[in-house]
DNA sequence: CCAATAATTCAATAGATCATGAAAAGTCCA
DNA sequence: TGGACTTTTCATGATCTATTGAATTATTGG
């Protein structure tokens, strides 16, 4: 499963975009709670108490952003995470804020053998 | 420097609205790369093709959210990250996505002792 | 086929966000 | 002090986003 990052900024602010409200983050965390089986629309709004509607729009957000996949089984629709997707989005933020050295941004440094202080490359130009 | 996380959906939903614009995120990598020292308001018009009140503008919503902070030198007005405050959005989307697993998002794992496979924490209920 | 269930779509409306340009507020230096 | 420079603020209008409830689509089981 390799991230899927986004491709420009106007693809990366939409994915921000797309976990830019209190309803569509705490749809976004019933989703990563579900796991790759994911979650039936109504258990999601279940737990948000959001009408069908608004909760269908919300879902559509997410799923323009491309971080959730949708699926028919039966009279239910389940939705569940990209995690390839949302591993780029994270991806995409940490090269942005560290340009390639995770430790600056407050994460754990996996173990490599050394580089003879040559850094990791720079976020490279992106339109 | 420790990290400073969203307290609730709302403010984590306020952050990912801060960086959900080609045009901040532009802005919000200009700083990356200026490091702690930051950049004057000028130096990020200058390499964004924003007017200066569009770029004032989006400036303000990032530090609304608390990304970024500003003071005065002279008549210049310089700005740079909180990084702090970037760190604790990534802890944030680590913990909704990995659920205490950074391996699970993609990302580089901090060598440890083993834990007799007890897992690491899931995301604690947040409002 | 029909009724019930699940979810989406649609229209209307309200509210938020954004771009633009003019005006104003600080600061510096001659 | 006065003019130049940097940045912010403000008002306007355009566009986008969100909420609501009614209508519609899709599916199942009787």
């Amino acid at each position: 499963m390799r991230p899927i990052a986004p491709t420009t900024l106007t693809d990366g602010a939409a994915m921000f975009g797309a976990l830019a409200h209190p309803a569509r983050l705490a749809a976004f965390r019933h989703l990563v709670q579900a796991g790759q089986r994911g979650a039936v629309a109504g258990a999601i709004a279940g737990a948000s108490q959001l009408s069908p509607s608004a909760l269908s729009f919300h879902l559509k957000e997410l799923a323009a952003a491309g971080l959730v996949r949708s699926w028919r089984e039966g009279r239910y629709v389940r939705y569940a995470l990209e995690v390839a997707r949302l591993q780029g989005l994270i991806a995409f933020l940490v090269e942005e804020c560290c340009q390639g050295r995770p430790e600056l941004c407050g994460l754990p440094v996996e173990d490599r053998p050394a580089t003879d202080g040559v850094p990791a490359a720079p976020a490279s130009a992106r339109s």
